[in-house]
Order: C-alpha cells, then structure tokens, then sequence
DNA sequence: CAGTGGTCTAGACCACACT
DNA sequence: GTGTGGTCTAGACCACTGC
C-alpha cells in the first residue's frame, strides 16, 4: 500500500491510494482504520477463531503493507473492544467468551456485599427451546424477514439454590439450527461460548433496557415469590460482528439478594 | 529526565531515573504513565480550571523532557476517561459537565421510542437543602469521619410536567458549604455544572448500583404514583478525582414512559 | 535464547481551525 | 500562514514468555 517516494517519510500518498486496500472500507479514513476493518474481515470470516493466536504485529504489517505502529493503533482498537486480547509476551488473541476474564461480562447482576455465599457460576434450568415464527417486533429486532423461523428458549439461573433470573431467548432460526434444551442445559461454561464454539456466533457487544415491572403470575410461580414483588426488566439485544442483532433477551432478575451494578465513565 | 548518552535512541534509562519525576508515582510504570499521573495533579490542583484549554502536546513535552508522543499516549488515556477533551485543530481542554457532549453523561434514563415529546432536558423542583450529621453508612461511603456535617438534598425531576425522578442527594458540608436550595433551584444547566464552577468539584465517574422497589407511600404522593408500582432505585457514588467519593445519590425512578439504557461492551 | 507485545523517540506530513 | 491535534514511519530498547 506504501512506496516511499525520495523522503523516508511518506505516510500517505493521497485519497485515492487507499482505496486499493479494499473497495469496503470508506474511501477516507485513517490507515490504522483500514486496518481494523481488514483484521474485522478475517475474524468475521473465521480465519482465526476464538481463543487462537492471530499473526505478529509485524506480520501483519508485511501482509497489509503498513509500519508496524499502524497496525499496532488497529489492534489497540480491537482490544478495547474486547476483540482481540493481548497477552504480553505470548501474542494476540480472539477473545472469547470462554476466556475467565471475558466470561459473563455482559451480566451485570451481582450479589450485594452481605451475601458472599450467592457469587460463584449460576445454575440453569432450561424449560424449553422450541422454534416459533419471527412476529412483527421479534422481526424488526432481529433484522429477520417477517415470519422467518426463531428459537425460543425459556430458562431459570439460579444462585446458590435461589432462583434468581427468568429469561427468555430469542434466537434467529438458521444460524442455531439444531440447538435443544438438552445441549443448553448441559454445555459447559457460558452460553455464549457455546453459541461461539458449536454455532460460530461471537457476540460482541450488547445493549440493555432495564425497567421495573411486577411478574405475571406464571413468571412469580417460577422465581418462587408473589406476583406483587418488584423486579428488574432487562432487555438485551446482543450483536456480533458488524453490529449485527443475533439474540434478544427478555429477563427478569429478582433484587432481593442482587443488584444491577453499572460503572459510569 | 531523559538524557540520550550515545545511540540516538534510549528510551529509558532504568527504573531509578524515572523516581526523580515525582516522589508520588509509583516508582516502576510506563514514563507516560507518570506524566498522566503529572497532569492529574495539575488537574487535581486546578492549575487548568474546567473548560479551559492545556498547553500544547510539545509545551507538555519540553515541560517534562519527554518526547511528544509520550505525552500523546497519556493525554490519550487521559481523554478517553472524559478528564481532557481534544479538539483537532484548537487544542486539548479539560472537560466540563457544561459541555454539550458530557451534559448528563451519568444520567442513562431516556424515554422510550415512542415519546418525543418527553426528551429535553428536565425540569426541577428541589424541596429542601438542609445540614445534618453523617451516620455510619453515609461517613462511610463518603470516606468522613462520623457524625461529620453534611448536606441533604431532595429535589423531583420531571420530564414534559410528569415527574419522573425523585432524588435524595448527600454532599459533604465541608466542600459544599454556603450551597442552598435557591441555588440548586435556580442555576443553569447540569447540577454537576454548578458543583465545578462554584465549588470547585469535578466528578469523574459514578457507579450505580440498581434495584427494584416499590415506594413508600410519601415518595409515592411526590411521584404522583400508587405506592404499588414498581420503580428503578438507582443508588449512585460520584467520585471525584483520584476516586475521591463526593456524592452519594439515591434515585427513584419511574419507568412507565422511561427506561434506564445500559450500553455493553 | 528468540519471539512477542509494550514503550519511547524523532521526524515528517495531513487535517482542521483561526487569523 | 501558523499552530493545534492526528497519522504514519523507522528504529531502538524494555518486559515478558517459553523453548
């Protein structure tokens, strides 16, 4: 992409020289940018998964032609994302979700400080996964056409025996062909490192609504309280790469033991 | 605190040297680690007040005999946490909660899509600003000593007339002394705005904590709301530089036409 | 020891804002 | 044009890991 012309300092030639790299990326954006988006690709396309080694710094700078500070500013950019993980020493990484320091980090529900009996892995029981038919809403989210196959799966997480989060999944039909209630109840670790590892679906970022609701009576009976305790709704739309919305995720957590906790920057 | 000895090129030369910068840094981090550390301290003292701009990357480099790109990487980190603000041709400035970009940034309550006419900012109605005595929670969590005075705040906000947030804040009297509900009432934008400009407190970041609850039944005649309906508590610790605790809130907040938006990366 | 990421420098040029 | 932050390069050395 580089040819250093008389001064051995030409960090760019023009406009019209970066489009060579890829006719996706936008015209005019950063080096490091083009970069990024290439590195984006490969992991989308799969070319290194997650928990493997991705090539040095250096050669990726040979393979896109760049100083090796450039592609530094790109992976820098990825690790904050959380996708990519750096390891001094070792080398870079795919996160994912079955890494210890990435696992759960979409959960933000934690026991408050008098209850150190209730932290630890929570306990799922699944109640059923079953395909349904994409509605209006459910289609919209999901970027789906309307009607288009879904799984629906309806769980149970539950903190040192005390059923603490009833949760509803939505998943898209095509991309999770074949996952059962068996496979959900019994997989180790995260669900989201088994939609990684079994479906190669890597969610990378999430968003979250949170209101305060009573249960239906069904949902009370199965948290265990009356119908009058109050709860937190939390609505999650889960994307992987591109921004791409693959789960909805409708839950219930009970606050009685927990909180939500958020950090502010 | 650097002096190049023969190779044009020696970017450090030992651990010892780099205590000389300031006895306060730890004594074994990166060097731009310690010139962020440097300008936190002249941000702490308020030698750069909020709003105003800091010297250039190359004053700040001859300043502390670094080369201006280990100034870049600290002024980089320093900007990502929102303490400076860049601006590509103008300079870097400290940042202000009266900046139109960090206007609320702690405030995550948005209406839902369907209303409008609900966003905007908030309307105040402060009910009473007295002094009282820290308890053993609240010294605590403010880092005071007991029975040391403080300040109690309770206010509602409203969306388009509704009200919508009901507020208790807790300040330490001593920074916050001669601060009366006519001015909480009457000044110009962002709470956290006043705090800076008049008392010289600039809060970094928060943490929440939030759980359902219903309200008692006083809160409940101040939400205009049934003592039954479920609503977001929001407890929040405001701190201020070097994690310095400055404020404790505690929010209820009605999520009929609202949700609390959480963004998961 | 070699290989990887992490830090630091020096210097050049680009993009943007103001005058 | 001048000055600011933003990008890019090339090269050196440091810190950590594992052979």
């Amino acid at each position: 992409m580089r040819e250093p012309t008389s001064a051995p300092d030409v960090p760019n030639e023009g406009l019209l020289d970066r489009d060579v790299l890829s006719p996706k990326v936008p015209s005019f954006s950063p080096l490091y940018q083009q970069i990024k988006a290439l590195i984006l690709q490969s992991l989308k396309a799969g070319e290194w998964k997650p928990g493997e080694i991705i090539p040095s710094e250096f050669e990726l700078a040979a393979r896109f032609q760049v100083s090796q500070g450039t592609v530094r500013k790109a992976v820098d950019e990825l690790s904050q994302e959380h996708l990519l993980l750096r390891r001094q020493g070792k080398g870079t990484f795919v996160a994912t979700h079955s890494e210890q320091k990435f696992q759960y980090r979409f959960l933000k529900l934690v026991p408050n400080a008098e209850n150190t009996a209730l932290s630890g892995p929570a306990h799922r029981t699944v109640l059923w996964c079953k395909k349904a038919k994409a509605n209006p809403d459910i289609a919209k989210s999901l970027q789906l056409p309307l009607g288009c196959s879904i799984l629906q799966i309806r769980r149970i997480l539950s903190f040192g025996c005390v059923p603490t989060i009833l949760e509803d999944m939505i998943l898209p039909g095509d991309a999770f062909k074949g996952l059962s209630a068996e496979e959900l109840q019994n997989h180790q670790g995260p669900t989201y490192a088994l939609f990684e590892k079994t479906y190669g679906v890597r969610m990378v970022r999430a968003q979250e609504k949170i209101t305060a609701v009573h249960p239906s009576p069904e949902d009370a009976k199965m948290l265990n309280i009356n119908d009058n305790t109050p709860l937190l709704q939390v609505e999650r739309v889960a994307l992987t790469y591109q921004d791409k919305p693959m789960e909805i995720r409708r839950a219930l957590y009970k606050t009685e033991h927990h909180h939500y906790r958020n950090d502010l920057n």
